[in-house]
DNA sequence: TCAATAGTGTCTATTAGACAATATACT
DNA sequence: AGTATATTGTCTAATAGACACTATTGA
């Protein structure tokens, strides 16, 4: 019979993007600090075994972590790929399904997670930081293809809580690609490409109210016909 | 012990698309016509279970696949994704790790495969069978990820054997995008994205001789600023 | 010479970005 | 009024695409 083979373990992880503090943070954890397992007391991403019983798919079993560390329900979601190979986890042959959520700002940073084991790190931090198995390279896969996004996608917006501000909008895009944006520019190429729906308008502490904005599908982003320009 | 989970199935397929007769095509297997397979005697995508002794790594894997059905040993090789659920493979709860790969014109079609029991076939025509397992989801999924990758990088040139010369892959492109494109426009495009580098003059059947190219990296394409515009 | 294809040049419509000007909020 | 921010308008430089023109091959 074929399915006689050998089967490698199977695992899922989960990459939860939000802003904290006007910085891109991730949320890590630590593996446990008992000898039996690997990596012990290492940070590690959020994740685990595919439960056969639970889970009825990759998907779901992502949504499920999500939901136990974070309690978001509906994030924007994205499969990054997979990591498998025999000597990522001493335990054996193992392959992981990695995933990346982006999330808005929980209120109470720590509290939400329900556990110390789990920490809102910079983005910066934790790929400086040694992570177990081979999370860190995953973790450098995720940052290139978030960034790489987003230069040419509205995937910054899955990050501010609705309804929220073009301006606030455009401080999330600059944050992330860590330089400035010209402003007239930046609404045009928001209000043209179309995901946005008026929301009322919302007004801050200081200075003139601003319009707010919805996104219409917060699965889907959208793609703008060009890059931000790079300064010469 | 945290490894005492029941495992799911793990597998790996793989797409390998290539340019015969003028059209894009990709190379499909038949399952075989046993009553204990799944989807007896059904179109499917090369693949089959990771073999924890054989294989390295999924992507080792997944080269070992190409290799077995067209020779192939250094083809362009992406990871497209997982799909991995209780429901997709009747032996059980499984996740499959899809690439793509494109190849160059096989030289002898069918006998590069030396089985008749693999086939080159339009995508178009492949995207209308009803293949085993959830392979059309995937193969839809490979289709849109390679047609949208067309409109702003350079992944065509791998479909090509080197040296090629700019029309020919201004005709590759056309191809893939089902329209036409302007030829100034294209070369200048992709002559500025600095991924070719001139290989000597190369003559076709008739007309002037043209500069042959060769992709400087042929692991990595390049990225263009902009889409292709659409025609108002 | 012609036919066929490769490669270049010129023009124009579009538009992203720079930046100035205006509008609206709060104190 | 004055300050702070949001929003709009104008100008300009860059450039993709349209298309005509020139160059080079073989017959």
């Amino acid at each position: 019979m074929t399915t006689d083979f050998k089967r490698p373990l199977v695992t899922v992880d989960v990459l939860i993007f939000a802003l904290l503090d006007e910085a891109l943070k991730i949320l890590l954890v630590r593996r446990p600090d008992e000898p039996g397992d690997p990596f012990p007391g290492r940070w590690a991403l959020p994740g685990g075994f595919v439960d056969v019983a639970k889970d009825r798919s990759l998907q779901d079993c992502a949504v499920r972590k999500l939901r136990e560390k974070t309690g978001v329900r509906t994030p924007y979601l994205e499969q990054l790929g997979s990591w498998g190979d025999a000597e990522r986890d001493p335990r054996g042959w193992s392959a992981t399904h990695a995933y990346f959520a982006l999330i808005d700002a929980p209120q109470r940073a720590g509290a939400d997670t329900g556990a110390a084991d789990a920490q809102w790190i910079q983005v910066d931090e934790a790929a400086r930081k040694r992570l177990a198995f081979d999370h860190s390279q995953i973790l450098a896969a995720a940052l290139e293809r978030l960034r790489g996004k987003v230069e040419y996608t509205s995937l910054p917006a899955f990050l501010l809580s609705e309804p929220f501000t073009l301006p606030q909008l455009q401080h999330v895009y600059e944050v992330v690609l860590g330089r400035p944006l010209d402003k007239s520019a930046f609404r045009k190429r928001m209000l043209d490409a179309g995901f946005l729906q008026e929301a009322g308008m919302v007004d801050g502490p200081f200075g003139r109210t601003a319009m707010g904005y919805g996104v219409i599908d917060r699965q889907q982003f959208a793609v703008f016909p060009r890059t931000f320009k790079t300064k010469p």
